[in-house]
DNA sequence: GTGAAAGCGCTAACAA
DNA sequence: TTGTTAGCGCTTTCAC
């Protein structure tokens, strides 16, 4: 591969002259950067942006690690930072931590050894006595999503406690008095504000449910399967589902088909999610929509500003998004069945890995 | 940063010795290498990967540039990529397209740069005139889901043809006779597959149609719902309806709702891509499923067994996997209605960027 | 088992 | 406007 050096000697001037050529800098003559080029293309040289950055102690990219890129959301999100990372003219490095903590110190520890310039952090819950690699000093991180306790950093998040209590709302607007919400994961702040809103807008309503009819899981599709079993089996079964995020609603359709369940005669469904993995349900589900895309591009400018040589010492700023209600028709929102159980119950059970 | 040298300053060894101790190379004394690691830990030292980087001639990047991370397909494939890289220990790049191909070959030029080293690539529509830049010799390259001709490089793909060929059995065998197949982007191999396997399916059933019942678009969801108005305002509408993926399937069923169209008993609706979105559809929809996570799997050990020192000579290889079709409800395959036509129609179009 | 020297390719800082 | 010098942090080669 061609270097920096031959290019110079092709073009009879110095290293440093091809450098300056190369990066557009004003101070250099319009015929010698011709000469310059011309000598780039007929040797083909590529500049070596590793080299580069040992220089400049400046890599060029930034790490997203999240906790399930198939999820929508977070696809969603991934796609916000992409686009405001390449806009950036820098490049993204993508890791899943699959919401494992020691998966997620691993990536921690690889990115900071590849001094990435930044990193930005959907964290997974924390294991008591596990602790994180030490980042090099003066690398920055976004915590997105989720918060961190006891890590000092920028955070963007969206409030869903607002938006799902809204959801619930809707639902006993609706006529519905025995609302369940299942699926979150535990130890996640995102969960804990669902939960909030949730016992919020039954305070309102003066509505009193067993603590049965929260229903921890993880995120995932088997969590709502799972809950819909152990709601349907109690003696006064809910006649509404909040899933805490689309991979959870999907669990619990499918198991409230498969048990025979008219949605929404019987039960009423609704989750949170962003809207466009959202708009692939049919019929429209009734959801609290996150606005994803925004929150990975504002989790990208928090961090360039860092960057900036004026932003490294300013204290933590947090940006919050609001979620709002967006109401599908499987709520019970206009009359008539959206859908026949399934009489033939398939077994293929979800597969979420 | 405490550099290698401080380390090994503390330590009282010299700087190989420290690269030596934190590699576990075998000739260290245990004494020795016990000595360093606690100087490393004492100095909160983070081995620095881009001058590692430099001096080995590898990044230690793969990089993986698709058209759309959040078209389902794709962020399936994604992680088969992601899960394969990170178990090969190095880190993935990640590069979103949009079927631009001027943002393509931007892309391999910044990631030709940066050294990764290697690239997997779901080529976009090239465009003729533009050429792709160069790369730096020896940086190897695999095509992965569309074929790109005129480069000689390993190859992922899936056979989607006998796939779109058991769909459209499958559709005649329940009855219909004036399939349409939509969606797909012109000039990708995959879009021509799946039309060659409708072509096949038809012409073994002496079933006559109009060209007009295969409409090209962009594999998102407004060409789905252009597709469904031009093709139910034909003197003869289709009485079923292939689309080339998810996203152009959550069109398709928008529109035929909107317009009062029963699914399936006015049209059946079938599609082609992943199984794990295609579970987000519900009621389920019958796809003809592609095995994308295991693609991405496939693509990065073609990629890894090129960096070998046996592999940069060897001829190329073409992975090439089988869809199959997955019958859901959507195309008639049990009695009944499945969904009421919306008639409250929401003004809302979908949005794919 | 350990170390000295050299260099990967680039670009600041400082001349000229 | 251009060039010289030096060094970013690491590891390879060769020596001991």
């Amino acid at each position: 591969m061609a270097s920096i050096y031959e290019v110079a000697r092709r073009a009879g001037v110095s290293p440093i002259t091809v450098s300056r050529a190369i990066r557009n800098h004003p101070h250099v003559r319009a015929e010698t950067r011709e000469r310059v080029l011309t000598a780039v293309q007929e040797l083909g040289y590529v500049p070596n942006a590793v080299a580069r950055g040992l220089k400049q102690s400046r890599s060029g990219l930034i790490a997203l690690v999240i906790t399930d890129m198939v999820d929508p959301f977070f696809s969603v999100v991934a796609h916000g930072v992409e686009d405001a990372v390449r806009r950036s003219g820098k490049m993204l490095v993508l890791g899943n931590s699959g919401d494992d903590f020691a998966l997620e110190a691993e990536y921690l520890r690889i990115m900071g050894e590849h001094r990435v310039d930044g990193i930005i952090l959907v964290p997974a819950p924390r294991i008591a006595g596990l602790t994180t690699p030490p980042l090099p000093p003066g690398m920055p991180m976004v915590i997105l999503d989720r918060s961190l306790p006891g890590i000092v950093a920028d955070v963007v998040r969206c409030d869903t406690a607002s938006g799902t209590r809204a959801l619930c709302q809707h639902l006993i607007a609706l006529g519905r008095r025995r609302i369940a919400i299942v699926g979150g994961l535990p130890d996640t702040l995102t969960w804990q504000e669902r939960i909030c809103g949730y016992r919020e807008a039954l305070l309102e309503a003066d509505i009193e449910l067993p603590p049965s009819f929260v229903i921890d899981g993880d995120y995932r599709s088997g969590s709502g399967a799972a809950a819909v079993r152990t709601l349907m089996s109690l003696p006064g079964p809910p006649d509404a589902i909040v899933a805490a995020n689309a991979k959870v609603v999907r669990g619990v359709l499918d198991e409230l088909i498969a048990a025979g369940c008219r949605v929404p005669e019987d039960v009423a469904v609704g989750a949170i999610d962003d809207p466009l993995p959202a708009s692939s349900f049919w019929p429209r589900l009734t959801v609290v929509e996150q606005p994803g895309y925004e929150m990975g591009v504002a989790a990208v400018e928090l961090l360039l500003a860092r960057l900036l040589p004026t932003g490294s010492g300013a204290p933590p700023r947090e940006v919050v998004f609001t979620s709002t209600l967006r109401p599908g028709i499987t709520c019970g929102e206009r009359a008539g069945p959206l859908l026949w159980p399934e009489h033939d119950a398939e077994d293929d059970g979800e597969q979420d890995e």
